[in-house]
DNA sequence: AGAAAATATAGCACAAATGCTATAAAAAGT
DNA sequence: ACTTTTTATAGCATTTGTGCTATATTTTCT
């Protein structure tokens, strides 16, 4: 039992990042010239949730994010070859 | 209600790749010098999260993946500068 | 060797990622 | 304008990531 009524538990979803990635994913597949289905099929993903990443509304794992490299053939490095916006300062990290 | 006795609904879990990015974290983190319980501070991560990700039990999200980077303070670049290993060829990406 | 610190493991609860299916909306061709 | 293709959204079921807490194991010091 939760003695607590509201659960203070909080998952991080970072928006910024996320929208900084999907950017990036959107850009690196408009340049290879791919449809999403197609990206989805080779990357074994299906076609709904690459519409998710490249609308940032999911916070996807390694493993799709692994998949989606191998289908497009591109390095980790390229594909995170983007700059990681500040994020907000939470207690925990400010100084 | 589900007319399959087992689902055959299966998420991708790349331990190939997780594994090499477990080495990767671990590695940067000790070079850096720091502990996990450190890491997990600074990024606003559970320990037992960051233990996870270093052996590879899990499959942890890009806002977790993130969170790390900053609190390393190494860009995303440098955290994904290691080798994706092949991953197995399934009927879908197989030709 | 013994103590202390660091890392790994385990179980539970809850939140969320993903697949699937269908549909809507937008973009691209004709 | 119309058709086709592509992208986005929605709801549901299932799986799993994550936090939390506790404990075990391993590593590091003294």
């Amino acid at each position: 039992m939760n003695k607590n009524k509201t659960s203070k538990r909080k998952l991080i979803f970072d928006e910024e990042g996320l929208l900084a990635f999907a950017a990036q994913l959107k850009k690196l597949r408009s340049e290879i010239g791919i449809t999403q289905a197609q990206l989805a099929y080779e990357a074994g993903v299906s076609l709904s949730q690459i519409a998710r990443i490249e609308t940032a509304k999911v916070n996807p794992t390694l493993s799709t994010v692994f998949a989606i490299s191998r289908a497009l053939d591109i390095s980790l490095v390229r594909m995170f070859d983007f700059s990681l916006p500040e994020g907000k300062r939470t207690q925990k990290n400010f100084q």
